[in-house]
DNA sequence: TTTGAGTATTCCTTGACAAGAATATTCAAT
DNA sequence: ATTGAATATTCTTGTCAAGGAATACTCAAA
């Protein structure tokens, strides 16, 4: 798992605009007066989270309107499956490696 | 979803730590040897994974083990499957955005 | 071809955070 | 009581990222 998805989602602006999107595509602007920014940030906000390959840009006009990538949120979906096993065991685990030492 | 999960998995050490507990429980001086890392950054690292919630600790003599919380990673998973409805609309609903627009 | 709406970029300042080095703390064993 | 192993904390320094302000870019319409 790249540390880089998690980076971009740590600010809390980029993640509120993450869970805008996920509503549906928006231009800039959308983004910008419904999340209370500034244009400016929302727009390098998008730049780090485009950056990161967690969204995409679609120009209409002079606007520009952005949508969700899914690969990195099924890559983060996998990498969260993995922690399943242990949550089944970490009782046992814990006991083990107590018990062990 | 919180931020503080995703900025606390956002440091490159940190995250192997958590990749590398998902085995099994550790004990402070096991995780630094395992990655490389020098005794007090890892102890800080844990302090800020067990601040974020994602780490408990089980003290052992002298030793300090750390396991994973489930907490946060079924939360992170319960957030990722909520883009699942996207995923399967994401096309058309970008089609009826520009179109609309 | 100019104008204005929409967006991006640059520069600056400030705050957060990570590593390194040194030191403090905790606890078992002697 | 003292020692040593295991861990935590403090202090300092350098780097990076976010916001604000100003400006540049893009493109459609008149």
């Amino acid at each position: 798992m790249d540390a880089k998805t998690f980076s971009a989602l740590a600010e809390p602006n980029r993640l509120r605009i993450v869970e805008l999107l996920r509503e549906q595509p928006r231009s800039v602007n959308e983004i910008a007066k419904r999340l209370g920014l500034r244009q400016p940030q929302a727009s390098k906000h998008l730049h780090t989270l485009s950056t990161a390959g967690l969204v995409s840009m679609s120009p209409l006009a002079q606007q520009r309107v952005y949508a969700l990538n899914p690969e990195p949120f099924l890559q983060l979906d996998d990498w969260v499956n993995s922690f399943e096993r242990y949550w089944n065991q970490r009782l046992d685990k814990l006991e083990d490696y107590l018990r062990r030492s």
